[in-house]
RNA sequence: UCCCUUGUAGCUCAGUCGGUAGAGCGGAUGACUGUUAAUCAUUAGGUCGGCGGUUCAAGUCCGUCCGAGGGAGCCA
């Protein structure tokens, strides 16, 4: 019988044969005894085998059981005699499947977070990237059931968009052209028409737009994927390559949107805490002390809910100094926001109805023509981990405002067809998927918690 | 992009007033009651981030470039 690590563990199969595959963590050599840890990636534990010297293993083979080997191991499981494991296996037949020369650059002991990201390459070998990985992908699925448990289509929207105006952010360009050659127009500007799609296109920086027309037609969707930012950001909270969730509902107002989100976040975090136990107490214990207790808090108690006008007045009421001033019209700083979520409230705080000026031009106009139905989702340490609204559903609103905002609705024509037929109240929202993780947690570098983040002057590995 | 900090052994770091380089861990070798980041002993391992300058002498002071970390801005 061979199995996973992880049941291993759990099994009370006492004195059965088993087949264990992974990796050693540490060698224990003693006179009679050696003792191996071996991990799968199946769980955070180490199923520990045990190697009797007198039963004719050779003193090469159990060299080269280094840390880092590979092996398979068949034996028994049996009862251990161990303080700290119930079962253990003993081994009958070691074979060194891979292995480890003695610059395997990982230790038994602890290692650098910042160190690790050098060695991206062997970094899930580790108990804190496994445990991401493992986290991250519970919680990639708890995105899916949730969405699908609520009848939302799960919809993929291009990477390659020929938008050029999304304004979410900088772009970055797609192009077959020959770029030591470049093709030019008579008035030497670039000649996209020679392209390979015949005009100028960029990887996506938000599935929105082409969210919504799906939502137009199927009520309810969802997008997740890969986000691209060519933003000179050099942040523990951005990535020029992350993935996005990007709901969108049909007949939805900014209530409604703020009620999913809201409950979606709760949703994912509580699946993580039922399904990655002994990954979120190894957080717990050793990345961020209490990030088990602030989930638990965070799914129990209501999201605060203000608007940016009550958000302003709790700051200018605020007895400190500012190193930005509060001010109607401008937008919310770091360190408002974390006056907001970590002094004021203690919890995540939904700030709603921002001036126009400093939002998108999609977004709802209010009835006092400068506020928008905008709400953004506000947590402590990180601070914005969704940006979301009600869309301008109004033809002729949307249309002065693309124009106010500088832009030709020519070039929205498709997206501006969804006001002018069967036009909908619809809303959506983008949640920051590595910045949920982030959250939970409890690590301070988003780029640990992707396996290979892409940032400026990083694309390594 | 701006501000602050930082770069010394494979890893984590110490190195005083400028005077010829150190520890712990890891590795190797050996020892050892069934160990739990095992323990004990021995041992190898360095262009002190790069380049330039000051000085009799630079890991140490100055300039510059590169990398890393934190904060800010931009945002998810």
């Amino acid at each position: 019988m061979e199995e996973r690590v992880k049941d291993i563990l759990q099994s009370t199969n006492i004195d059965q044969p088993i087949v264990v595959k992974g990796w050693i963590r540490t060698k224990r050599d003693s006179k009679n005894v050696v003792f191996l840890a071996i991990n799968d990636g199946s769980c955070m534990s180490n199923i520990q085998v045990v190697i009797d010297k007198e039963k004719g293993f050779s003193t090469e083979l159990l060299a080269k059981a280094s840390t880092g080997a590979s092996v398979v191991v068949k034996g028994q499981l049996v009862e251990s005699l161990g303080g700290q494991q119930k079962v253990e296996v003993l081994g009958e037949e070691l074979e060194i499947v891979g292995e480890a020369p003695e610059d395997y650059p990982l230790q038994k002991k602890r290692h650098t977070i910042e160190f690790l990201r050098e060695i991206a390459h062997l970094r899930p070998r580790t108990n804190i990237i496994g445990a991401v990985a493992r986290v991250r992908s519970a919680a990639s699925f708890a995105v899916h059931k949730f969405f699908q448990e609520k009848g939302f289509l799960y919809v993929h929207t291009p990477i390659i968009t020929a938008s050029d105006c999304e304004g979410a952010g900088e772009m970055f360009q797609v192009t077959t052209m020959d770029l030591n050659n470049v093709p030019k127009t008579e008035d030497g500007a670039v000649d996209f028409t020679q392209d390979f799609f015949g005009k100028q296109t960029s990887l996506t920086v938000s599935g929105q737009l082409s969210g919504e027309t799906y939502a137009c037609a199927l009520s309810n969707i969802y997008t997740f994927g890969p986000t691209f930012r060519a933003e000179n950001s050099n942040t523990t909270r951005h990535l020029a390559e992350f993935w996005m969730i990007e709901p969108e509902m049909a007949f939805c107002h900014l209530e409604g949107n703020m009620d999913i989100a809201e409950e979606f976040i709760k949703y994912v975090l509580k699946y993580i805490l039922d399904n990655c136990a002994e990954d979120m107490a190894f957080f717990d214990s050793f990345v961020q002390k209490g990030t088990i207790d602030t989930m638990k808090n965070v799914i129990e108690n209501e999201f605060a809910r203000i608007t940016y006008t009550e958000a302003m007045e709790y700051l200018e009421k605020a007895d400190r100094t500012w190193e930005y001033l509060p001010k109607w019209g401008v937008d919310l700083q770091s360190e408002h926001e974390k006056y907001l979520t970590e002094e004021i409230f203690k919890k995540p705080v939904i700030v709603t109805d921002y001036p126009k000026e400093i939002k998108a031009f999609y977004m709802k106009l209010n009835d006092d023509g400068k506020t928008v139905r905008a709400m953004d989702i506000l947590v402590p340490r990180l601070g914005e981990i969704i940006g979301g609204s009600e869309r301008e559903s109004d033809y002729g609103k949307l249309e002065q405002r693309i124009k106010d905002s500088g832009m030709d609705p020519k070039d929205y024509w498709w997206y501006m067809d969804l006001r002018k037929y069967g036009t909908v109240p619809h809303s959506g929202f983008g949640l920051g998927f590595e910045r949920l993780i982030l959250y939970v947690t409890g690590i301070a570098n988003i780029r640990d918690v992707i396996p290979y983040p892409r940032s400026v002057n990083n694309a390594n590995f």
